[in-house]
DNA sequence: GTCCTATACTTGTTTTGTCATATATGGCAA
DNA sequence: TTGCCATATATGACAAAACAAGTATAGGAC
């Protein structure tokens, strides 16, 4: 349901065609957020237009091949009215990372410290790419933002928290196991910083 | 292929039926990292099964039904292990919250306000929901942690540390949207604030 | 001519996720 | 008897997601 109203979202600022909302939307201005393929907008794009949603026009073009544009109808409009203003329900956590790790104990540290670290570098791809997106929105919304272009900022510091609360903590995940874990040689004075991480008590009873 | 793995894992462990695994498992033990549907566990056993993965065994019951239990095989252990040690691609960054919000700009402040506090509220009870969490897992794991433990205790945190960073973000979303937005009567000396957050220059040209 | 790129649209197939529904064996309360 | 709960298993239907493949109109490089 999101795709859809993802759609309509865009089409409330323009008319489009598949591509345009392939390639310049979800590719270049919203992938901090969203993420759709190719056939997904074309089947979604279908199924809005047989609820009436939206209506398509052909443009023959030049050189090219036609353009199929799409608009947002009026009960478009009001459906995509409508779910912005209502709450939803956050889906419930899925997060593969997370149970790749659960399941990692019989895996050398060597092996997981690897691990750890592919998944850090990864995350740091994606808060740079973030913070590309973030300065080609200053650069667009300049001095007075409109309304519009403050809630855009929103989104994109949500997701940049994600990320950097991601890597905050994969960093925590990677001293630990450089310490070494419970079955293994650990590195340096791993111990202390195991128990302050969980708050165990110091194993030589001092209160600190 | 995730939750294929999820299961394997678990029955890594022990052998379980379908119903331990929903109930025991999934529902209780990793609901801060991994969700899964009854229909999904006894298609993806089913499914499991005939890869052979899995083998499972009837066995009746007194004043119960029959408990259909799986085990995991030689080759299903090959492929945890396999897939454990392997770095995967992050999944493409999907959240339908930040989508509702770059398209909220008519929705009147007040409404938007209320959307925002009421996702806060949300993301507020699954923190408590992990706080608890991480205390069941303090009793259990006790002063003397396994690397298995530990490794527990990292996707709780990393669970944590993403419902902070959303809840922390989702506050100053607050601020901003209490202080007006552009377009909006601002509650309080909101500009000044609004500029803060994004960096942007103060508006009569000092140098800070 | 082939391959690549860009602009464009379309559809097939499989898996995952969600919600719904059904079955069975018991016990207990109204 | 009905309804509820717990233990258990099973499956249908539909949509979303992912990957694959195809079509068409051009231009340019090798």
């Amino acid at each position: 349901m999101s795709l859809e109203h993802a759609i309509l979202g865009f089409l409330s600022t323009g008319s489009y065609t598949g591509y345009d909302l392939k390639t310049r939307h979800f590719d270049t201005e919203i992938p901090h957020l969203w993420t759709a393929d190719q056939a997904q907008v074309y089947r979604t794009l279908d199924r809005l237009e047989t609820s009436r949603l939206v209506t398509s026009k052909i443009h023959a073009q030049r050189g090219r091949p036609d353009r199929k544009e799409y608009s947002i109808t009026r009960a478009g409009r009001d459906s995509l009215i409508e779910w912005a203003g209502a709450p939803h329900d956050i889906p419930a956590r899925r997060n593969a990372f997370l149970l790749q790790l659960l399941f990692a104990s019989d895996l050398p540290n060597d092996d997981l410290l690897n691990l750890i670290c592919t998944t850090r570098a990864a995350r740091q791809q994606r808060l740079e790419a973030l913070r590309s997106r973030s300065a080609a929105w200053a650069r667009s919304a300049g001095a007075s933002p409109t309304k519009s272009q403050v809630l855009e900022r929103m989104t994109i510091d949500g997701a940049l928290a994600e990320e950097r609360a991601a890597i905050d903590w994969l960093d925590d995940c990677i001293d630990l196991v450089r310490d070494g874990l419970p079955g293994s040689e650990p590195v340096s004075s791993g111990t202390q910083a195991q128990r302050q991480l969980f708050g165990l008590p110091q194993p030589h009873g001092g209160s600190s």
